[in-house]
DNA sequence: GATGAATGAGAGTTCATTCAT
DNA sequence: AATGAATGAACTCTCATTCAT
C-alpha cells in the first residue's frame, strides 16, 4: 500500500491538473511529517518517541501519519532514505573527478562540516542513531557505511596511483579519513563548534596529507 | 542517581566488616549480571532487551536483578561505569608519562585496537550504544568523551610545546586522532579485521605523524 | 432507530411528488450500496468489514455511504431489512392459503431452498450472521425468528385440525420444521448441494410427513 | 510459546511434587480466564468483547491473561476447543454401540438438550457465534460440522442396512437430525423452554420416525 | 535472598465518522 | 451531492516492575 501513483502525478502536473494541488499537497504533507519525525527522532530517539509527539510536532492527529507511513518504522525508514538522499546530494556535486586529491578531499570534508551544521538534527540521526532499532534497518546501516567506504577508498587508490599520495595502505587510509569526517560530527552538533567550515576542512587536510610530526 | 558505594565498601572491605562478606557474593552476582547484561544489550541494543532477556543469560529469575538494581536503566548506568572503568583501565597502563608522543599514540591505538577486538560486546555498547536512552545517560556519554578529549589535548598541547610535532592545532588534532580511534571499531566489531593491533597501531600512527601526502 | 420511511415514501411516489424523483435516484444509489454492502459484509462479517470496502465495490467514495446511511449498524439494519423483504416475498406467494399442509410445506422448503441458492450471501446474512453485533439487532433477530414460528405454528395446528397431521405438538413440530429449513443451508451455501430444489423439497417433505422408521 | 510441560508436569503430580500446586494452579487459572472468556463472549460477541473485560470477569488484571493465551484470538480458539471437548464428553457416553437407532437417536438428542439447558452460554458459543471472526476459524467451524455430519449419517446408513429405517437418502436423513438438533438451542437458550429434556427428546424422535403425518 | 506470576501503564495501530472542498 | 483527507477514540498487546511465597 505504497504511495507510487507518481507518474500520473507527473503528467497532470504537467498539464496543471488541479487535483494536483491536492497531491502535491500529499507530498508536501509527508515532508511535513518527515520533518517532525526528524526533530522528534533526533532530539528523543528512536523508541523514546511517540507517534503522537511526532503528529503534534507535525501540527497533525495521530492517525494522519498513517495516511502516508504504513508504521513508526517505515517512517523512520524514509526519514533515513531522505536523509541519506539530502547527504549525499551536498557531496557529489558537479565535476569533482577533474580535481586533484587535495582539492577533492577538501571539498568532502568542508560539505560534510556544513551539512552537519546546517542539518544538524539530520546529522544527528545519521551518525547516531544507528541504534540497533531493527536488525535489517541495522545491515541497512552498515551497507550504507561500506559503500561510503568503497568509493572513498577508490577515489584513495587512484590517487596513489597517479602519485599524489605516498604508498600507503588504501585501505587504513580511508579508515582514517572517515574517522576525521565523523570526529568532527560531536563538536559540530553537541557543542557548537563555530569555525567556518571551509577553514576547518583546511586545517584538516593538511593535517591529513603532511601529517603532524615535526618535518 | 549514580551507583557509587564504590569507595564506601572499599574501605568496608579492607576493614573486614562482616556487612561487606555478604556484598561480596552479591558483588559477585552483581557482576555476573552486568556480564549477563553487556551480552544481551549489546546484541539487541537497549531498548529491544527485555529484563528477563537478561536474567535468562545470567541463569537467575527475573526478580533477582532487582535485588541487585533499581531499574533497567541503572543496571545500564551500572554497565557502562563498569565498562569504562574497564576500558580505561587498559589504556592508562603504568609509566606512559615517561614516553614520546609518538610511543604514547602507539600504545593508545593498540591499546585501543586490542580492546576492542577482545570486548566486542563492551566496545560495541560503548561507541554505538550512546543512543539517545535516556538524557540523562546522553549528558553523561558526552562529558565522559570531553573528559576523553581535554586528556588527549593536553598531551597534543605538551607535545607541541616539546617540539615533537609541529605548530598544528592542538584542539583539531585531538579530534582527528580520535576520529582515528573511533574509525576503526566498526570494522574490528562487524567485519571482524584482523591485522595484529601492534600492526595496525604503527601503520595508523605512521600516517597520523608523516601524513599520507607524497613528499 | 430504524428505517421506516418506507410507507410514507410509496404514497409521495404515488401522488407523483418532485421530491421523490431525487429520492428515487437516492433510492438506487442506496440499493446499490446496500447490494455493495451485501457482497462485502456476507463473505467477511460484520466487524471485518470496513467501511471503505464497501464504496470501492459500490464504486462510490467512502463519505457518500454516510449520504444515505447514519452509520455502520444502520446500514447493515437496512440491509436486513430488505434481505428479510427480499426473502418474505419469495415465501408468500399468492394463493397458499387454499392448499393443503403437504403442499404447503413442499412449497415452503423449496423457496427456501431456491433462495438461499440463489442469493447466497443474502442467505448467508440472514443465518449466519445474526452474531451478537449489537444488542438491538439481536433482539430484533429473535423477533424475526419468533414470529416466523407463530406463523408455522398456526399453519400447523390448522392442518391437525383439519386432519392433515396426527395429534403431534405443534409446537415441536414447527421446531422441527424449523430445523429442517435451517439445516440445508450449510450444505447449500457451502457445499454447493446442487440436487435439484423441488426434488430436495419432496423427498423433506415426505420424510417428515411419513417418518424415517420402517413401517 | 505454548503451555506443554504436561508429561513433566503428570510426574511430578504422581510423585506428589509441592510445585505441582502451583501447576495446577496455573492450569485452574486459565480454565478461570476460559470460564470468564464464555461468559463474556457469549453475551456479547467476540468483536465487542474488549481483553480487559474479561480479565475484570476473571478478577485478574488484563496482562495476566497474555500469561496463558498468546492473542484474543487464540483465548477463543482455546475456549472452542474445551467448548467441543466437553460437548463431545456429554454425546458419547459408553456402551451406545449395543443400542438400537431409535435409542441411539434419543440419547443424542436429550443430550444435546441437556448440555445446551446446562451451558446456555457456551452452547450459545458453539453454535451462533460461528461468525465470520478469522477465515481459519471459519474453516475449522466447518469442518467440525462436517465430521459431526459424517459420524452421523455412518450411524444412519447401518441403520438403514440394518432394516431399523425405512430406505431414505441417508444424506438428507443426516440434515434433517441435525436440523432438528440445531432447532431446539434457540427455544432452550433464549426462550428458557423448561420441558425436561428426556421427554422433549422422545417426543421429537418420535416425529422423526414416524412422521407427523395422519396414518 | 530468590523467584516468577501478576500487574497495568503505555504504545502502536485501526477505522468509523466528519467536514472542507 | 460527492468526496476522501483528517481525525482520535478505542483496542490489542508488551514488558518493566512489584510482591507474596
Amino acid at each position: 500500500m505504497r504511495h507510487q501513483p507518481l507518474r500520473l502525478f507527473y503528467v497532470r502536473f504537467l498539464l496543471g491538473d488541479e487535483s494536483v494541488k491536492r497531491k502535491e499537497g500529499k507530498g508536501l504533507k509527508r515532508d511535513a511529517i518527515i520533518d517532525a519525525a526528524v526533530q522528534v527522532f533526533s532530539s528523543k530517539g528512536y523508541h523514546n518517541t511517540r507517534m503522537e509527539e511526532i503528529a503534534i510536532a507535525a501540527g497533525i492527529g495521530k492517525g494522519t501519519i498513517y495516511e502516508y507511513f504504513e508504521s513508526k518504522l517505515q517512517l523512520f525508514q524514509a526519514l533515513m532514505e531522505r536523509s541519506l538522499q539530502t547527504y549525499y546530494s551536498k557531496m557529489e556535486t558537479s565535476d569533482l573527478q577533474q580535481l586533484g586529491f587535495r582539492e577533492r578531499l577538501c571539498h568532502l570534508l568542508e560539505a560534510n562540516f556544513s551539512f552537519s551544521r546546517e542539518n544538524k538534527n539530520l546529522a544527528r540521526i545519521i551518525y547516531w542513531d544507528t541504534d540497533v532499532i531493527d536488525e535489517e534497518l541495522k545491515e541497512w546501516g552498515l551497507a550504507i557505511r561500506k559503500e561510503k567506504e568503497e568509493k572513498l577508498k577508490a577515489i584513495v587508490g587512484e590517487a596513489i596511483t597517479r602519485g599524489e599520495l605516498r604508498e600507503v595502505d588504501s585501505y587504513l587510509t580511508t579508515l582514517v579519513i572517515m574517522g576525521c569526517l565523523e570526529s568532527m560530527y560531536v563538536p559540530i552538533i553537541f557543542e557548537d563548534l563555530d569555525r567556518p567550515a571551509d577553514e576547518l576542512a583546511l586545517q584538516v587536510v593538511d593535517m591529513i596529507m603532511q601529517g603532524i610530526g615535526n618535518k
